[in-house]
RNA sequence: GGGCCGUUAGCUCAGUUGGCAGAGCACCUGACUUUUAAUCAGGGUGUCGCAGGUUCGAGACCUGCACGGCCUACCA
């Protein structure tokens, strides 16, 4: 028994077979448009108001609806651009394009030229003179005013959540617009745009699981990168003072609204400025963007409105943590201490986690999911930021801040570790605890990173943002999936 | 990984106490010269996510599995 979809595919089949012994290419090569539907419809205004007399355009794009009414049919025609109406006269057409309005069916993309007109309720309108089947849709589209609402389907078959779902091409456009403007924001402040390997024979510059891979013919493993650090910093010792990289990053761990194993992140890196500097850049640049892309410092983001405009309130990590959680982490100096006091206020701890793990996760139960509007957290613990610079004066502090909005982490910066020997000091340590902790993959201290800093690097402000949650942010969507166009998902058996 | 909810026509969804598988859109046939969620008349296309079980009888009840959503865990 042939599904109902077999049948509409078979019939389009057929009609397909009868445009070809007609003699018409139901695919051909080219159609040259003189204006979008948007152009068109300024045209129609402009005709109106006397500014212009000839006004014949011909425009092209997928039909949306037919309204066919005797002599007469009605189309709505879709662009990038909008859409307009088409009004199909029987006494203006030619026999061959009479015959083919009939095979046009919803879905189908064409050509057509005429001229721009009102009807009488004010529809912008073209009165076809010629119409040209571009591309025969051979599959029903979604239904026409609920549009496609199933969100597996509008993932997996992202194209027809496009062609239903005016709201997902405007996040995209979002989405494209605000890259846009992160380029021209640090472009105007003399940074560089680099590109670094997204294959790295050791994945550093954070603690995450990578992705491994295998290169035939070197015969070794290779790892995706799970962040740009450790590249970008060996270009400021290469005397590229500001520099930054807008990439793709692999991460071998959940999946949820806030996590996709492929992310894009920003990395910046400037030369002779400290996590300060970074601090009033990164306020001020995403403020920009959301002036620049949505007109406004304010968008809406779940139930909250929040407020980009700068400055952003600075809170110490510890003041943070002690207020949100009511423990002060630096009494309980050490791993025992703080699991059994967080045992006591009846968190259920991972015994495995080390000290600066637990302090993370007093700051992502307590701390992140309350800090709605911008924030920065500074100064964290030595022992959560291998790769950040001690705070003078403070050797258990670095000078590093992340940055919140809408109950997300969005930013992590820092002043850079630029002493070599201590770096590596930290690494040993780090390496150690992950032994301890027996991760599946083992860690290798990347030496080639730490000759670059034998040879020195200048004092360095660096900053990282996760591209998609800002995206989240300023298009005010709270799953990560509505801003990747292809979002990771399980194989559908 | 754990918990809760969902999966019925191409799409959006109903389906009562376990008793013939439904609607709208889309599609097909016809009418209609400014419609716009066009309208009117007619047509009906389904592996009820998958596999078992209970029952005279299962879309519905039970078990397992798959996929998705939300929460949670890991993380950014």
């Amino acid at each position: 028994m042939p599904s109902r979809l077999d049948r509409i595919t078979r019939q389009r089949l057929e009609k397909l077979e009868e445009l070809r012994a007609r003699g018409i290419n139901p695919y051909p090569p080219r159609f040259h448009r003189s204006h979008t539907t948007e152009q068109a419809i300024a045209l129609l205004k402009q005709t109106e108001a006397g500014l212009t007399e000839d006004n014949e355009v011909s425009v092209a794009g997928r039909i949306m609806a037919k309204r066919p009414m005797g002599k007469v049919s009605f189309l709505d025609l879709h662009d990038n651009s909008g859409k307009i109406q088409l009004y199909c006269h029987r006494d203006l057409l030619s026999k061959d394009d009479l015959t083919l309005l009939k095979d046009i069916d919803i879905g189908d993309i064409i050509g057509i030229s005429g001229k721009p007109f009102q009807t009488k309720s004010g529809e912008p309108t073209i009165e076809v003179k010629s119409l040209t089947l571009l591309a025969k849709s051979l599959q029903p589209l979604p239904e026409k005013w609920h549009g496609l609402s199933d969100v597996d389907t509008r993932y997996r078959q992202r194209y027809l959540d496009l062609i239903a779902n005016p709201e997902t091409k405007s996040i995209f456009q979002g989405r494209s617009q605000i890259i846009t403007a992160i380029r021209q924001f640090l472009d105007q402040r003399g940074f560089i745009e680099v590109e670094t390997p997204v294959l790295q024979p050791s994945a550093g510059g954070a603690t995450a699981q990578p992705f491994v891979t295998h290169h035939h013919a070197l015969d070794r493993d290779l790892y995706l990168r799970i962040a740009l650090e450790l590249h970008l910093k060996r270009l400021i010792v290469g005397g590229l003072d500001k520099v930054y990289e807008l990439g793709r990053i692999f991460r071998n761990e959940g999946l949820s609204t806030k996590h996709n194993p492929e992310f894009t992140m920003l990395e910046s890196y400037e030369a002779y400025a400290d996590y300060n500097d970074v601090m009033n850049m990164l306020e001020e640049m995403v403020y920009q963007i959301s002036q620049q892309v949505l007109g406004t410092d304010k968008v809406e983001f779940g139930e909250h409105t929040i407020s980009f405009k700068p400055p952003w309130p600075r809170l110490e990590l510890r003041q943070a943590v002690t207020e949100y959680s009511g423990i002060d982490f630096a009494q309980y100096p050490e791993a025992d201490l703080l699991r059994a006091k967080m045992e006591a206020i009846g968190l259920e701890v991972d015994p495995q986690k080390n000290w600066a793990r637990l302090v993370d996760e007093l700051l992502a139960t307590f701390v992140e999911p309350e800090l709605i509007q911008p924030t920065f957290l500074l100064d964290y613990p030595v022992s959560m930021s291998p790769l950040a610079k001690t705070k003078p004066g403070r050797e258990r502090v670095v000078e590093r801040f992340e940055a919140f909005a809408g109950g997300m982490e969005i930013a992590n910066a820092f002043t850079e570790l630029n002493d070599p020997v201590e770096q590596r000091k930290r690494f040993m340590e780090q390496q150690k605890e992950h032994r301890a902790e027996e991760d599946e993959i083992e860690e290798t201290i990347d030496e080639d990173f730490l000759l670059a800093l034998e040879y020195g690097m200048p004092p360095t402000g660096g900053l990282g943002v996760g591209i998609d949650r800002l995206v989240m942010l300023l298009t005010g969507q709270t799953s990560i999936r509505q801003v990747i166009l292809f979002p990771q998902l399980k194989e559908k058996p």
